[in-house]
DNA sequence: CATGAATGAGGTTTCATTCAT
DNA sequence: TATGAATGAAACCTCATTCAT
C-alpha cells in the first residue's frame, strides 16, 4: 500500500467531521443538547471519545460548528438581484426553500428551537445570527415599503414570526401540519 | 410551648411551594430544565436542597407542577357560551388574554417553548397538554366553519401556529416586538 | 374531663412505645433496617418523628431496644430445675418454645438472622448475647456430658447450629418447610 | 504512539473489574450491602467512584455480580454420573467441596446469608439461586429416595438446613466452632 | 491518528436528626 | 407532649475532559 497523500488524509478527516456533526445534530434534536452525552455522540459515530475532542474542542464548540453549518444553508435561498427592486417571486423563492429545508431538515430546526430560548448557548453566534436575520428582515421590510404596505415593519417582523410559528407547529406535529397549504397563505400576503 | 396547628402548617407549605415554584420558574426559563441545578433553585430559595424534595418527589416532578400551574391559566380565557354559536367577541377575549399573559407570564412561555420540542420531558402531560390544545382547536375550527371559510382545519391550525410564532419572537426580542399591532392583524382574520 | 393521673400518662408512653416497637420491627424484618427510614416507622405508627425521638433517642437505639426485647423472650423457653441433672423433658420444651416462636414471631428472627453477621450493629448488644447464648450451651452440654455422649461439645454446637439452619431455612420459604417432622428429627438427637 | 491494542484493553478491564469484585465482597462481606458505600469501595481500590461506574451499571449490579460469581463456584461440587444412581460418595464430595469453599471464601457466604432475607435485593436472581437450590435439592432427595429413608424430602431439607446453620455458626465464630468433627457428623446421615 | 481508562467536579436524591412552635 | 419544616452530610450516579499508550 501506498502511503496516503496529504489530500487523502484530509478527505478522510472532512468527512469524518462531516460525520460527528451529523450524528450529533441528530442526538441533539432528539434528545436535546444537555441530555446527549458525548459517549453517545461518540458511539453512535463509531468513534473513540479521545477522537472527537481532536476535531472538536469541546462539546460546545461541537454544538456551534453545528449551529454555524445549518445557518449557513439559509442564506442560499434568498436571492435578491436589485435590492431596491425586490421582486415577488425573490420573496416566494426564500419561502420555499425555507420550507424545503424545514422538511429536509428538520433536525436542524429542531435544535434551533429549542436553544433559541437559551441566549447562554446561542450568545457567542449572535453576531452571526443576527446578520443572517437582518438580511430576511430588510428583503421583506423593503418589499413592503415598496409596495406601500401600512406598515411595513409591522408585516415583516409578523410575517418572520409566522415563518417560526408555523415551522415549530410542523415539527411538533408532522404528520399533521398542513404545510404546503400554509405555505400558500402565506405568500398571498406578500 | 403548643404545637403549629394544622392551619399554620399548612400556610408554610402552601407559602413555600409557592416560592419553589416561582423560582424554579423563573431558572428555568433562563438557563433552561437541564441547565438549572436543585442547588442553584434552593440557593435562590434561600432554602437547603433537602427541602426542596420535601416539596416535591424529584426535579422532574417540579417541572411538571410548573407547566401544570401554567396550562391551567390558559383555559380561563377561552369562555364559550355557545360552542354552536362561538361569538367573534370570545375568540378576541381569549387572543387578548393569551398576549396579556405573554407579557406578564413570559417565564412560563420560555420554558414551555424551550421543552415544546423535548417530548421526553414532556410526555407525561401530553394527555394534558393534548386536551388543552383540542381545546382551543375545537373553538376556531367550529368558529372557521360557521362562518363558511374554506378550509377550517388549514386556517385554524395557521393561527394557532401564529400565536406561538408571534410569542416566540416577542420573547426573543421584547422590547422591540410590536405585539399590539400584530394583535391587531390576527384579530382581522378572524 | 379530669386531668390525667401520672399512671394513666405512663400507660399511655409505655403503650406507644410498645407500638412503635412492633411496627418498627415489622419494617426492619421486611426491609432491612439500612432500608427502613425514620419517617417510615412514624408514618406507620401514626405519630410524628419528632415524637419518636422522645421514645427513643437515635434509630440505633430503637433497633437495639428491639433486639433486647426479642432476645429476652428466648430466656423464658429454658426452664432447668437441677442444672446438675438436667431433663430431656426440659430441653424439647425448649425446643418447642423455640419453635413456636419462629412461627408466632418471624420478624423478630428475620431482623436477628440478617444482623447477625454484621457485628458492628450487634455490637453494644455483644454481653447480652453471650450470655444468652452461654446458657443454652451449657444446658445441652451439660446434658449430653451427663448423658455420656463421645464429644458433648461437638454434638451441643452442631444443634444449636441446627436450630438456625432450620430457622433460617423456614424463614425463607415459610409455606413448604416441613418444620415440625424436622423437630421430631432433632427431638431424637437428644 | 500507537494506540493500545484489544488485548491490552480488555486485560486492564479484565483486571479491574476482579480488583472491584474482590474489594466490594470484601466491604460487603464486613459491613453490609447498604453500610458500604461506593466511595468505600472505590478508596480500597484505589480507584475513583466514577471508574465503577465504567464498569458496573450501578452498585447493586456490582452485588449481582458478585452474587453470581459466587454461585457459580457451587455447582462445580455437585457432580453426579447417573442421576438415578447417585453414589453416597459424590454427595460427600459435594458436602466437602462447600465447607472448603466455607472457608476460603468466607466472605461470600457472610454476604449471601446476610442477604438472604431480604429477598428485595436478590429478587432478580432469584432463578438462579432457585436452580442452584433445586439441584442440590433433587440430588439429596434423589439419594434418600433410593435408599429408602422414611421421608426423604423433610431428610433432604433438614440436611440442606443444616448446611446453612453450620455455615452461620462457623462465620459467627470461626475460631471455635468445631467444622471438621462437624462434618462427620452429617456424613453419617447419609 | 486513535483508543478508552481514568478522573473529578458536580448533579440528583435520601435521611437521621434538630428545633421552633 | 407533639408536630413536621428544615438542615446538612453523605449517598448514588453522570459526564466532559484528559492522557498514557
Amino acid at each position: 500500500m501506498s502511503p496516503r497523500t496529504k489530500e487523502q488524509f484530509e478527505a478522510i478527516r472532512n468527512e469524518k467531521e462531516k460525520l460527528i456533526l451529523e450524528v450529533a445534530l441528530s442526538l441533539f434534536a432528539k434528545n436535546g443538547f444537555e441530555s446527549t452525552s458525548v459517549s453517545m455522540i461518540a458511539k453512535k459515530a463509531g468513534i473513540s471519545k479521545g477522537l472527537m475532542y481532536s476535531y472538536f474542542k469541546s462539546k460546545e464548540d461541537l454544538l456551534k460548528e453545528i449551529i454555524l453549518n445549518g445557518l449557513n444553508r439559509f442564506i442560499d435561498f434568498l436571492k435578491i438581484e436589485d435590492p431596491n427592486n425586490i421582486q415577488k417571486q425573490e420573496l416566494i423563492n426564500f419561502i420555499d426553500g425555507n420550507f424545503s429545508l424545514l422538511k429536509s431538515n428538520s433536525d436542524f430546526y429542531k435544535l434551533y428551537f429549542s436553544l433559541s430560548l437559551q441566549p447562554k448557548v446561542l450568545a457567542v453566534l449572535e453576531a452571526e445570527i443576527a446578520t443572517l436575520f437582518g438580511k430576511f428582515f430588510s428583503a421583506f421590510n423593503n418589499y413592503f415599503e415598496k409596495k406601500g404596505d401600512k406598515n411595513p415593519y409591522v408585516k415583516t417582523r409578523y410575517l418572520l414570526a409566522i415563518f417560526d410559528g408555523v415551522g415549530l407547529h410542523y415539527l411538533v406535529d408532522t404528520k399533521n401540519y398542513p404545510l404546503d397549504e400554509t405555505r400558500d397563505i402565506i405568500v398571498d400576503l406578500l
